[in-house]
DNA sequence: TAATTTAATGCAACTAAGTTGCAAAAGTAA
DNA sequence: TTACTTTTGCAACTTAGTTGCATTAAATTA
């Protein structure tokens, strides 16, 4: 079960990832909105908007959870197919427009796949 | 630096290694050696291998670091370019034979990539 | 082989991310 | 406004992983 209530907190958190394009952690999350929502309920709400497919995770290199919300997902499908780029200097997160192929693997199933590209972002990037 | 001795803990992980072609967490690991070596000792001497290539590591669906010794790498380079497969029923990981292709992407510099692919494993596939 | 050197180990205490239970606060609908 | 139920904040907790330090044990040298 996902959001049912607009709250001051569901808001401010909305609001987020509408307006920024990268991903980001729950701890930059709890650092951002410290005096404003209490870590557990950002936990609580990242969890819940995951869950209604509003927005979709991925691990960094260092298994750190980001979030964020695209353009080309996030609408009637939970499962977010695209590729994800991390930047090696700043560590900056984005989606890419790159799908992950899904391999045929004899004697196995195949379901999911997530990749995760890494080097310089355009601002990094001279 | 990494290792230099041959001691009885290293011994033991490295026999490990070699005998079990599954990829294996730092959890297990301290959990199957609980009472001969420290957890302390084990993620000191997972490091090492690692900076050695010796091993390589990956991060699993959760996030969790999993370490494998595999025949295709971790002779010459310490960097593993394989993809990994995660069991969805099992949890079991492995190193697949397929590489994960380096993009290009306009403005940006790729220098790696990871892709993990879960599905249904050999034992779990009917 | 014994002495010396220095890396590796075990332990306890610590840090940091994330979770849980519960009472209080705040949406929602009548 | 009232009644109902979700959401929130708080404190306490769990778990993965790290650090400092004294002790142990490889490896080297005499």
């Amino acid at each position: 079960m996902g959001i049912l209530r607009k709250t001051r907190a569901v808001e401010i958190l909305v609001n987020e990832f509408i307006n920024n394009k990268n991903a980001i952690s729950a701890k930059d999350l709890i650092q951002r909105y410290e005096s404003k929502i209490n870590k557990t309920t950002i936990y609580r709400i990242l969890d819940k908007l995951e869950d209604d497919g509003i927005i979709h995770s991925l691990l960094d290199k260092n298994g750190i959870r980001f979030y964020a919300k695209c353009k080309n997902c996030c609408q009637e499908e939970h499962f977010c197919s695209h590729s994800h780029f991390q930047c090696l200097e700043c560590g900056k997160i984005d989606c890419l427009l790159i799908d992950t192929q899904l391999p045929e693997i004899k004697n196995r199933e195949v379901n999911a796949a997530q990749t995760l590209i890494q080097g310089k972002c355009e601002s990094c990037f001279i």
